[in-house]
DNA sequence: ATTCATTTGTCCGTATGTATA
DNA sequence: CTATACATACGGACAAATGAA
């Protein structure tokens, strides 16, 4: 599952583009995280939120940071959060 | 009150029922609630004997003691239980 | 002041069922 | 048939507040 090169995050998610939602969602969280609007080693907003802010389910949400977690942007820690790994 | 549905509280959670569980056990506490069996200013069961007697989650509970806090029929207290409030 | 048990609050992990395209 | 997406539900882990010993 790659990310499809094409898609600009606007922070908003749209669901009638061709993109999938868990894919424009995940595009919105790594260009925010290379904003460094999410620090490295610092937690991303919680599923509860993120679901607040998008509007998504809590399932596409899980599968998006699990995507993030595949690509070594995150690291899921049970309990306590998403956190941001520092970039390699 | 403005349960999602019109379910009729039989103190039993059905797994099979077309209500969902929270539905079910929310209308099961308001009735409760409603006869007096759980008292104004009093606490209901805590979140671990309501997960003994009904049989279901942690979450589900929680979901539903937000749901009665947000009718304004029962406020929740850190560490103490969820209180009963007086009907107005 | 510390420890412990109890309780609510808040997380993520996972699974199932349903609906849609 | 597959992928997407939502709601529901269970489970487990961590955090914080409370009260009693």
């Amino acid at each position: 599952m790659d990310l499809p090169s094409g898609y600009r995050p606007d922070s908003e998610i749209d669901d009638e583009a061709m993109d999938p939602v868990w894919v424009q969602l995940a595009a919105i969280l790594v260009a925010r995280i290379d904003a460094g609007q999410y620090p490295a080693g610092r937690a991303i907003p919680s599923l509860s939120q993120l679901r607040q802010e998008f509007g998504v389910a809590r399932g596409t949400i899980v599968k998006v940071t699990n995507f993030l977690a595949d690509q070594g942007l995150v690291r899921p820690v049970h309990g306590r959060g998403v956190f941001v790994l520092p970039r390699g």
